[in-house]
DNA sequence: TCTGGGGTCCTAGGACCC
DNA sequence: TCTGGGGTCCTAGGACCC
């Protein structure tokens, strides 16, 4: 716990709605939910004038059409987003080399470790969280962001979720246990659903009421971590560091089906292209992985994993396919499956090459690491690139536009005139005749385009063939600095 | 026709070792 | 010769976060 407010919280505002309101002037003022669009699909995040309806993140879709008819639903744009997040994760470095991205809309800045003078005083603080919003909007055309400011990091994000939308707020050091102690134990971070309702059952509601409780009554009743975490966070206590480099931990690929899916010839398919992906994903961070891990969830949404560990670490897509695969062939699969997914844990840096033999750097090869290491060898030389890589981030520019339009056919030039087979809404496209615009709506052959971008205000709307040789996607810029964690929705 | 996808961390039990 | 105890690794599941 710090004696002055000195971790600085921020979190854009509704951010993917945010980027499409300010690419699709049409939307601006209008109710925006972003997210899949599927019949399995939830909400990634809902505009302010979407939520007086009721609308929330992680709502399933079909609940937020019922409740908004009239918003414009959008397929997410990750490659957009990126960009956006990016010019704001540079500003904050401007103000402080110790940045931790926490998702593309969120991040914690320590400003102990700013780059100029700070006074920490509350007027002073406030000029800057001031300074920061002015040039997150000047870099990123005109998104908000609120800000929060405290002596830890739970107290500063908790103070820019108090203050929201756009949104200052600075908690002075002293004020904190009475500052949350009217407030639900939801505040708490780590207190979600369940813990909630156990805490309720024991007569907890308010922060207040845990203070009432002792470490032992705690650990008892919830376990030894969340119960010591529990405790320290009631009285605001919080020593975790803003941390600007986290190694990932996994890495895995996972789909949900439009319909539960029974083949077992299609679902071993699946498994392979997942873990095709996963390998790619992790031959890109340089990485190798010891354990992978079957995920599987059934129509009644109880979820399987199986997971094998190997002798050595390894980035193959033919190791890791093979062992999803017999991992899938363990289980009883005949009430169907909602959802595959393949994950890679166990991972560690790649060492140097002749470890691995000549081919080790192209994945391509045999490669898998010696394991356990030989101390003093493979350990240590491991160890030589412990700083050396951040992890790069998987998706290109044109694997997001993949996202946003599935079931499309990979072109043989992944950067001119690309069509998809499904236009999902919201998506860029160029017209060789009318320009730059969006998938307005698409069906029975059909395509209807807006043709506005962020510089034009509204634009007219268009309808083509959907197979018209005019219309293909756009190319986004590339992304300047994206963080490694996208989360998926914001709130 | 309820309930995404990417992660992190924790718990509990069993194997195995000394 | 009834059986301790600690440590580590692995597996499966669950809570939580954005």
């Amino acid at each position: 716990m710090r004696t002055r407010p000195s971790i600085l919280h921020l979190d854009l505002d509704a951010f993917f709605a945010a980027v499409e309101q300010r690419d699709k002037p049409s939307l601006r003022g209008k109710p925006v939910i972003v997210g899949g669009l599927g019949q399995r699909g939830v909400v990634s995040t809902a505009s302010y004038e979407a939520r007086p309806f009721g609308v929330r993140s992680a709502m399933p879709m079909h609940e937020a059409r019922r409740r908004c008819p009239h918003a414009a639903f959008l397929s997410v744009r990750f490659g957009a987003y990126r960009i956006a997040s990016g010019h704001v994760m540079s500003a904050l470095r401007s103000v402080s080399p110790l940045v931790e991205p926490l998702s593309l809309d969120e991040a914690f800045v320590d400003l102990a470790a700013a780059t100029r003078e700070l006074a920490f005083t509350t007027d002073d603080l406030t000029d800057l969280a001031q300074e920061i919003k002015a040039e997150v909007a000047e870099r990123t055309g005109g998104l908000k962001a609120s800000i929060g400011i405290g002596t830890s990091k739970f107290i500063a994000k908790l103070a820019t979720e108090l203050d929201k939308p756009d949104g200052c707020r600075i908690v002075p050091h002293g004020t904190e246990v009475d500052l949350i102690a009217p407030l639900s134990v939801r505040v708490i971070p780590g207190v979600g659903p369940a813990t909630g309702e156990r805490l309720q059952r024991l007569g907890v509601r308010t922060v207040a009421d845990l203070q009432a409780m002792t470490l032992a009554e705690l650990t008892r009743e919830l376990g030894k971590a969340a119960g010591t975490n529990l405790h320290a966070l009631a009285f605001a206590r919080d020593d975790r560091h803003v941390e600007a480099e986290r190694e990932a931990k996994s890495i895995s690929v996972e789909d949900t089906f439009e319909h539960d899916e029974r083949d077992p010839a299609r679902l071993a398919e699946l498994v392979e292209r997942d873990a095709a992906e996963v390998a790619t994903r992790v031959r890109a961070g340089k990485l190798f992985a010891r354990t992978v891990t079957l995920k599987v969830r059934r129509p009644d949404f109880t979820t399987w994993t199986r997971s094998r560990t190997l002798d050595g670490a390894t980035d193959r897509t033919d190791v890791i396919a093979r062992i999803a695969r017999e991992l899938l062939a363990g289980l009883d699969l005949s009430e169907g499956v909602r959802l595959i997914g393949v994950g890679v844990s166990g991972l560690t840096r790649l060492a140097q090459e002749e470890l691995f033999g000549p081919d080790g750097l192209s994945g391509d090869g045999p490669s898998t690491t010696p394991s356990p290491a030989p101390p003093g060898r493979v350990g240590s030389q491991l160890s030589l690139h412990a700083e050396a890589n951040e992890i790069v981030p998987s998706a290109s520019t044109w694997s997001d536009n993949w996202e946003a339009t599935a079931g499309m056919e990979a072109p043989a030039d992944t950067r001119t005139r690309r069509r998809p087979s499904t236009w999902l809404p919201g998506v860029d496209v160029l017209h060789d005749e009318h320009g730059p615009g969006w998938v307005w709506g698409a069906g029975i052959g059909r395509v209807t385009v807006r043709f506005e971008t962020a510089e034009t205000g509204p634009g007219p709307v268009r309808t083509f063939r959907a197979d018209d040789s005019a219309l293909h996607l756009a190319d986004l810029p590339q992304a300047p600095d994206a963080p490694e964690a996208p989360g998926i929705t914001d709130s």
